[in-house]
DNA sequence: TGTATAATTGCAACCGGGTGCATTTACGAT
DNA sequence: ATCGTAAATGCACCCGGTTGCAATTATACA
């Protein structure tokens, strides 16, 4: 379901500054960073502050429309029509792929039995060597 | 080896500032938050500006004397005498215990042999439940 | 012990992200 | 179409962490 409807529904308005954030989503092929979402809108519609537009993003976040994920510094987001996943992010050459989101399932088992912890992991970022760079030393 | 040696030896100066840090990492049992060294600084030596703090917490890091994980917004520092391991924080009642360093190796393994990406987990900071909090709705 | 000098500190400013508050705006009722 | 009002925005400022630069200080050497 489309992001503005979702805000609609749940009484929110809709305002020039939120559909430029939705539609940059819903155009958006793979994940997004803070600093593209906010040159985006300025590009767009100069002057928006920069506190309306972390706002609106924590917003479609808690109505699902979008996931926010951390590792570190590095902040994504993510429009949640794409699925579910991981993201390996090469700390040499920036490259990002997509993984299985099941990856974590057996530390989630290990944490319950072993030391009595619960975790879900869910959009992790992990750092990491993808196979060039870790080949060209 | 201690600290202050260290420095020493790798030609950086012993100043009371690294002193107070260094002292403190010794006598700690376990790791360290940003804000608890910068309270333990200020306490002994008013007016230690924080960027010093960062600065000598980034040696003593590449030093190996210290190591720094992150996750989200929780940064923790060690005294790497202390040994290897990850740990777990309670997102409900923030206590915070450590476990096993291979917890994460099936992950390793998977990523090297699915996706030919290579990660070390280290020291990871992972949030989920503890039992009681998990009981407790 | 005194001095030269390179390293270190403190400062002031910056960065991404977040918040309280006054002004503006979307939108349901009329 | 207008209006009233609650919600959204922009603004100014806060926060933890980082950086460039001028002033200070630890140390090697005389």
């Amino acid at each position: 379901m489309s992001c503005l409807a979702t805000l609609k529904e749940n009484g929110f308005k809709i305002t020039p500054q939120r559909k430029l954030i939705a539609d940059f989503f819903h155009d958006a092929e793979s994940h997004l960073t803070a600093e593209e979402i906010i040159a985006h809108v300025h590009e767009k519609m100069p002057g928006v502050n920069k506190s309306t537009i972390y706002r609106n993003l924590d917003i479609f976040e808690h109505l699902g429309c979008v996931l926010k994920s951390e590792s570190g510094d590095r902040v994504i987001y993510h429009h949640t029509e794409e699925g579910h996943h991981h993201h390996l992010v090469c700390v040499k050459c920036g490259k990002s792929m997509d993984c299985d989101e099941m990856l974590f399932r057996p530390v989630e088992k290990t944490l319950r039995d072993k030391y009595n912890f619960r975790v879900d992991f869910k959009h992790q970022v992990i750092s990491g060597l993808c196979e060039n760079c870790y080949k060209q030393p």
